[in-house]
Formats: C-alpha cells, structure tokens, sequence
DNA sequence: TAAGTTAGTGCAACACTATTGCATAGTTTA
DNA sequence: TAAACTATGCAATAGTGTTGCACTAACTTA
C-alpha cells in the first residue's frame, strides 16, 4: 500500500494522516494479521508506545481498526474492511493459532446470530476459536 | 451449598478440599455468576491474592471451574457443571452486560459449530456477547 | 505574515492484572 | 516422631494499558 492510498484512506475516515499514524496504519495493513501494541512497538524501535496507542484509539475511533480480545493477554488490532462501521453486520470469527501466537481475522465468517433468552440485548461479540493455523499445522 | 457438598465436590475431582479452596469455591457457586480474581480477593478482605490465585489454577486444572475473557480486562472464572471436561462439547456462550460488569455462563447456549476453511484445527472457543441483561434493561 | 489556537508527540509516571520465588506453617506418610 | 510433601503468605516482578504534562508542529485568522 503506498503512502498516498494510506493518506487517503485515513482522510476518507477523517483522520488526519500524520508520519506516525502513517507507519502504524501501515505496518498494520502489511502484517494481515492483529497486531498488540507491544507488536508494533517491537517493529519500529524507536517509537513511543503511548504514541501508537493513542493513533491505535484515533483508528478504533473511527472505524478504520476494530479491535480482537484474543485471550493472549494484550488486545489487538486488525484493519477494518472499507465499509466497516464495527456494528454488528461487521463481525467476524477471529482465529488464535495457539502454536505461533498469530491472531487473523476470518472475515469470511460471520458471526453466527444467536438467540438470546428474553430481557437480553445485543449490541457487540466477540467470537475467538483457538487452535492450529495451516502455517503451523 | 453445604461445606460437605463442597468438599465431596472437590474430592471427586482429585483436588484436597482446604479451607481456602472450600471458600473460594463457594463463593463462586454462590455468586452464580463469573468471578474475577480482584473480585474473590474483596469478598474476603483477608485473604492473599495469590492464594485465591493459585486455588483457581488448580480448578481449571481439573475441570471445576473455567475461564472467560470477557474483554472486561481481567479473566473471570465460573464453576463447571458436574460432567464438564472443558472441551469443545462443554463450550457455551457468555454474556457480558456492559452496565453492571456481570458476567454469566449461557449454559442453555452452546456454542455453535463453525465450519473452518481447510487447514485449520480446532481446539477451543470463546464466544462473549456485549450487551445489557435483564437486571439493568 | 505574525500571533493565537489546536492537535500530535514524547516522556514519565501510575494503576492494575497476572505471576513467581522463597520462607513458613500445616498435613500426610513411613 | 521424623521426613516429605503441600498449601499458604509475603514480597517482588513483569507486562499491559492509560494518563498528565510539557513541547512542538500544524492550522487559522486577523
Ligand atoms: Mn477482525
Ligand atoms: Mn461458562
Ligand atoms: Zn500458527
Ligand atoms: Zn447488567
């Protein structure tokens, strides 16, 4: 993805493209994988963490990365599809290969609606299957 | 529950019923709901940390109680039933209500069988729903 | 353009969760 | 009883997430 797609990516979702936001949407986009914080910190050395997490909580903001709480101890992020508002119709089974850690989103996997007792809301879930990725098989 | 229920409880399952555990196990049971460790810990004021934590290990271990990441940042545990050996036929949903914080097993709601695309292997799941519970609707 | 205002970044500190080593107390076994 | 094991308490630690504050870059507008 070159930096004119990323600029005009983030500026379609009203977000100022800076250098730093710039690297993190892209290294996000490169890894097509769920980065954690730690993840992208570790990649560019010299960065603030508080930095990538504050670009991290601007993307969640507005609907460019949705978040994946995959048991491993720190949430991650993955790129939103284009369309993505993060509401219900957006979500998706994310996979936890418990061998090399990495966390994917299986976009072709919706969520599966389910039928809850009465007096029940639904607004969001989160549906992580742990196992063994094809790479690690 | 009684505290010789308890102790027969966890006797059949390989684990010596002490004090700590009998409480601790108790509460959960009690609760009918899923506990975190932070949660047990202000229940009873004058008990370590690590003790309740390590009496928590030794349930997963052997099959009275298992985990939920709820997202809520910290991992919550609930009693097993009876039979449970926490692999996938045990699975179900948990709800997670975003306005009290309560947490609870949808044992009525097993989690449903998602076909993998190839390649993939299938060990575990979790599937939590965000919304509000009847309590707080 | 210069001054004023806003937004982004870096640094440091902090809260909280999870986890472990080690010493001690308690229990079981030979 | 003495030896061996198990559970507990205490203290320290690592890791994650989060925030206040100061500084700088960017933008606005007179
Ligand atoms: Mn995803
Ligand atoms: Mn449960
Ligand atoms: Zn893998
Ligand atoms: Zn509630």
């Amino acid at each position: 993805m070159t930096n004119n797609e990323i600029e005009k990516k983030l500026e379609s979702k009203n977000v100022k493209p800076t250098a730093m936001r710039n690297l993190v949407y892209k290294t996000l986009v490169d890894s097509g994988k769920a980065l954690s914080l730690a993840d992208l910190e570790q990649q560019f050395e010299k960065v603030e963490r508080s930095t990538i997490f504050r670009a991290l909580k601007t993307f969640e903001d507005n609907f460019i990365v949705h978040t994946v709480d995959d048991g491993s101890g720190s949430v991650k992020y993955a790129v939103c599809d284009d369309d993505c508002t993060c509401n219900i119709h957006d979500l998706h089974v994310h996979f936890y290969c418990t061998r090399c850690g990495r966390t994917r989103c299986m976009k072709e996997l919706p969520i599966p609606n389910i039928k809850l007792p009465e007096g029940y809301t639904y607004d969001n879930a989160q549906f992580i299957i742990n196992g063994v990725c094809p790479r690690c098989d």
